[in-house]
DNA sequence: AATGAATGAGCATTCATTCAT
DNA sequence: CATGAATGAATGCTCATTCAT
């Protein structure tokens, strides 16, 4: 096996490992049981524990950057309206977290109380992806979609607590039953903030 | 020092511990520490660490399910609007997470990856918290105060998922500089959840 | 036990085989066995297999700084001859060693190769040794008893290196069989020694 | 590269590193990287690590064996004044050291605490210098110019154990800043021993 | 012959829990 | 009742050696 093939057959047996089981209850051992690999060759490929955690945390997030980007879709910016904008963001996490559902109670569950270094890692995703979110607020209040005195870090944190929530929900934990219509859950959501999120005028402008 | 007084003393070092370091970065010993109790003492009082934990857990669900209820404010449910409602139980939920913040961040960062029957008691947390809104939304839904055909589980996850990481971003984590206008953060979420959850006529109506 | 007397006996047992089988041959579990304690009793006297390690070498250090020491055996420098002086050192060195022929071994041969900290402990106490050894021949140059242009610093590493030899030679190893006269070998060491060392005037004068 | 001269190649290597970290403390991994081989070629020449060490100690000690060797200095045995004989030995042999600093720690320090087979190699070592060192005296002893009463094998172990330490505080460690005059060295240690050493009238005989 | 990925026995250290005093 | 010394199972990591290519 080539050793790029071993890297990524690593990683994702430790992804599946701790999205089951955590940080701490997932042993070494169990990983190098899961990826049938021997004890030496992990650290070959890693230089510990933390830094098989924190390399699926940082391949996580610039996944789901990529997967939420509006480049990958053609979307111009320009010509769409601010509730499909936020109906993209929203289908895009979904879409890709329900692809990626280990790594979803990962990122919502495992954050607190993590050694050292895997702590701030974890911080850093969160900012990361608040910060993301802050932007096109931020944007779609100077194009005047959003009311000038609305709170956006608050707003940001509501919408992606909202969100991760729904993604934990459908497709994080144990139960791999509930397959969801995304198209539906996207509306859904959708539907609930975009009322309260944009001014009433500009969502008659496509 | 009466055992009830020491119990709870017990219990009030380790909630600061646990919210601090998470559960496995706490040592039964930095808890003896700080408790200024001794190792055999702690036994005598939990049967072991994790009786701690989840005696902290239901403690703490009961508190938050006595903080959000009506009957303490004398709230009459048959004279109140739906916004109103709404306003109240997220306010009472901020209150509450803003005088316990260790806890905040406990329910919210420390639920995967603990040992065995925590785990579940974590979920159990979570689920009944779920399991009010949803009763509430169900509630609103039979009084004609939500379209019929609204998803409830689903928008029971999103209200309770962009609140407690509102929560979590004021009162969570160290970072015990932020002290927020709890009424106007209230406004600000409720003026976001409001007008996409209720059929406007329903606002009109007090 | 009381935690003195367990301390002290963990030292010797870890004394023993570490002279025995040197630092790295000799494991944590040799030591408990040997010593009859748990694995967790061990980390409770020292932070660390190091800390045994050093604990043992500044022991040492000192009890036999005291062992040649003047004072404890009433001497007085000004009464005493340049030649009963160094007699004196060897002799006691020579007892002292052979009460403790374990440390012996470890002092002579598991120098390099250590563990970061553990090398720069066995330095010092080489420095700290030569360094009484220079002392004294200073002393006794500017008495006047040793020529004025002898190299003070090669000399006394010739004194350390061939006493510490002659003492690895009697008591160091696993033969623990010779016992030598150590009346004897003091003489014979110090013979080999005086008639280049000292003046020979300095030696008619007591 | 011919295999002699990888093999040679590899015993340089190894040699630097054994002397600056010990046998412990270097991996195969670090003579790897220092002479450019890899890991399955270390193999080919050597048996395994201990290999390395051991093959590295036999030619030390021949090498040694041939600096203080008279012959291949021209000097007739029956020509030559007991003291000359002595600087010649304590001359060549530092030289010797002072040309291979390296080894001069290995043999010094880091005899203790080596897996079975190495320790007895370092003791044979210092069996085959003192022995050689006793036949010396010996010689001298039958040539009536040390006393006959004389503890040959202690004085061996004296005089070996001075002119080491002496080799090691100016060649070993890593301290190669002081470059001592070595013809004045010496005349300094050959100063110290010989009064003691040999009868008065033998040093008159040329 | 040469390579370097894979192996796994071995080791120091941690920490919840117990129990004699 | 209170104490804290003692326990030992559990775990992450190292590194000499092997062997398929």
């Amino acid at each position: 096996m080539k050793p790029e093939e071993r890297k990524a057959q690593i990683l994702r047996c430790a992804r599946k490992l701790f999205a089951q089981h955590g940080y701490y209850q997932t042993q070494i051992a169990d990983i190098l049981k899961e990826a049938n690999v021997s004890r030496g060759t992990i650290y070959k490929y890693f230089a510990n524990k933390d830094d098989i955690f924190i390399t699926l945390l940082e391949n996580y997030y610039h996944q789901w950057e990529d997967a939420i980007s509006l480049t990958r879709y053609d979307i111009d910016i320009q010509h769409i309206s601010p509730a499909d904008f936020l109906r993209h963001r929203i289908r895009q996490s979904l879409i890709f977290f329900s692809e990626e559902p280990d790594m979803c109670s990962i990122v919502l569950r495992v954050g607190l109380g993590l050694p050292g270094e895997l702590e701030l890692a974890v911080s850093r995703f969160w900012d990361k992806i608040l910060n993301i979110i802050h932007k096109d607020l931020n944007l779609a209040r100077n194009n005047r979609h959003i009311v000038e005195t609305m709170d956006l870090t608050l707003t940001a944190n509501l919408l992606v607590g909202a969100v991760l929530q729904a993604a934990y929900h459908y497709f994080g934990g144990q139960n791999n039953s509930r397959k969801p219509d995304i198209e539906r859950v996207t509306d859904e959501i959708a539907g609930l903030f975009i009322p309260g999120l944009f001014i009433r005028e500009s969502l008659r402008v496509p």
